[in-house]
DNA sequence: CCGCTCAGGTGTTACGTATAACGTCTACGG
DNA sequence: CCGTAGACGTTATACGTAACACCTGAGCGG
């Protein structure tokens, strides 16, 4: 290899037809201003220079970088390293702020480590089927995808990028990492609540979606009553939706002849027991007095209504933080773990013991 | 032929969470596969080829990319086009609905002309200040960014990239294009329909918030009941909260002593007339019948509350879809202009005529 | 038989970056 | 005075794609 060559200045014709208008300044138009090579300049500004740069070179180059207003073309500096720093959450919707403290939870975690996030609603039928991310993927390392039944992930990227599920259900062997919230001890908790106030007949308004977390809310509400000696149970199902909830609650509130009303009202989320707590004002009903309600979630709304819903708390900032760690250790190359957090009762107005 | 060795499977070992990714393949390898050069493979799967390789060859192209599972490297493509028909879309925060509906009506239009869009909250205080979108800029076109004040978006890209502003008020000569609501004109309506009920004392629950749109809305209100003979107008400010909104109505509703009480709080959101319901019930005041009570925004939670809200609905899918038409257009070159939409008064239970 | 056109491709380059591999110059011990 | 080890940079290259310019026969009129 012979590289003495007389060409001192390689770059020389390099922006021979480019007129000098506003294109934004690369590195090697750095390196120029600077009197350096554009690895020079690499180096400097990629901050692994200490001892391979002297300092006044490197303040060279920070001052022409200053002068010109560099920034990197992050595309290029992706297709080069082959990554990005950037992870892509996927969530089902943006409606409830559940979604908003998940992200802020991924987005610190990502933040402390240099990482970025950017959010992708995934509205059914939007997008191509086998392209479900569209040209987001462009600038992915991995992806967090909020309340999604695993086979509506069937092709992200061909299924190459790393991913971790969030409220998916259990985690599947040899399927990705998940982080999931006791969404059955939390219904636990909320039946143990109302049969410990004296509440036997109870009537469980329920959400009619396919998802896991619904479909355990419905299962353990059932289960767990099965086991208190009197307690009867019916359900009612509708969409979520505080409408429906209402015509719901409404069936629930006017029980076949010879039936006695039931004393309370089980929602699987806080929006169903808004609709609830319209229908039982319509009805005449006063609450908590002749009728408790519980909601779940804690979204915003269950304090904002009047009375303020005793709910289920989920620690969704944790959600997002757990599942950004487990993504940045899956990108790592680490083995991750999937973890179940628990979630509290919080007790406020809209329960009370049944009347006599 | 190429070698094509015994490869019907590439990736076998997803286990340990090691991520392998044999190599994803590469335009190259398609053209190998296929016996063709990479060129004409960028030719047929670019969609262009039409006149100029012949219907055999680009089928055993396809052919081929499809046994491969060949996916471009949007980072390559991105760098080598410098465009990647992706925008960014900047909210300050996930919490409530009408960004939802606003992403939604942008992620509608982008689809059309195969655009995509991600979202990307701006956490006031995460990210170094000079960089504010961290790496999401690696893919993006342009930005729309919705109810921010145009001096927080000086580090967007160096300023280099098309942006479109949606709420943020009336357009700067010279600035970004801009879309807009009747903010004025809305609130406006609220203020004639309680006066058309008959209301004089009126108190105005304010939120406060240094953004165009609020300051819009209290001016609008003061300038509106000046030109009613008879009116009184009293305010209380408070920051965009349930809790605080509520403290803020129960000043509003215990006036000094010699003062009346006032008929009716107008209230600049929907949560903040969520918390002066609330404040009302507690004073025993029944609603609408001792007090009326209006909204702004008409979110979800409008029609959840008892008595359901009279509030002002904002067209937010038109806003998001003018706000994408414009920077499409912006990215075409052409010149853009700014927009208002109309907003319309949505009257529901919460407001009557005072008692007399 | 020549030259022209045109379909049907191929070779090559450039996008802007990061980094491995390789020079060169100085200082310094032996 | 040579050998050698830093200190300090540079050259060359690769990443995967798209597009421009070119190439090669075949058909065809003259």
């Amino acid at each position: 290899m012979t590289a003495v060559g007389g060409s001192t200045r390689t770059d020389e014709r390099k922006g021979c037809g480019r007129l000098t208008g506003s294109a934004r300044p690369t590195s090697r138009d750095v390196a120029r201003a600077a009197g350096v090579s554009q690895a020079t300049v690499s180096l400097v500004l990629g901050g692994k220079w200490h001892g391979r740069v002297s300092e006044r070179t490197a303040h060279a180059v920070r001052d022409a970088a200053g002068r010109l207003g560099y920034r990197p073309n992050l595309a290029a500096r992706n297709l080069r390293l082959g990554r990005t720093r950037t992870a892509l959450m996927v969530v089902p919707a943006l409606t409830n702020d559940y979604f908003a403290r998940v992200y802020t939870g991924a987005a610190r975690v990502a933040a402390e480590h240099g990482f970025g996030v950017v959010l992708y609603p995934s509205p059914a039928g939007v997008g191509p089927a086998r392209d479900p991310f569209g040209s987001a993927q462009a600038a992915i390392d991995g992806v967090i995808a909020s309340s999604m039944a695993a086979d509506a992930l069937a092709g992200i990227g061909g299924g190459e990028l790393p991913l971790v599920m969030l409220d998916s259900g259990p985690a599947a062997p040899g399927g990705p990492p998940t982080v999931d919230l006791a969404v059955a001890d939390g219904m636990r908790q909320v039946v143990r609540h109302l049969v410990g106030l004296g509440h036997r007949r109870i009537a469980h308004v329920a959400a009619d979606i396919d998802a896991w977390t619904f479909r355990v809310r419905t299962a353990t509400v059932a289960a767990e009553l099965a086991g208190v000696p009197g307690a009867v149970l019916t359900s009612e199902r509708c969409p979520l939706d505080v409408d429906a909830a209402r015509a719901a609650a409404l069936r629930a509130l006017r029980p076949p002849a010879g039936q006695a009303r039931p004393t309370a009202l089980l929602c699987d989320g806080d929006l169903l027991a808004a609709g609830a707590c319209k229908a039982a004002r319509s009805l005449g009903l006063r609450l908590p007095g002749d009728l408790s309600v519980t909601g779940f979630d804690d979204f915003a709304l269950a304090a904002a209504l009047d009375p303020e819903l005793t709910s289920v708390r989920l620690p969704a900032e944790d959600v997002g933080a757990r599942g950004m760690t487990a993504l940045l250790a899956l990108l790592d190359g680490e083995a991750v773990d999937s973890v179940e957090l628990p979630v509290d009762l919080v007790v406020r107005d809209s329960t009370a013991p049944p009347a006599v």
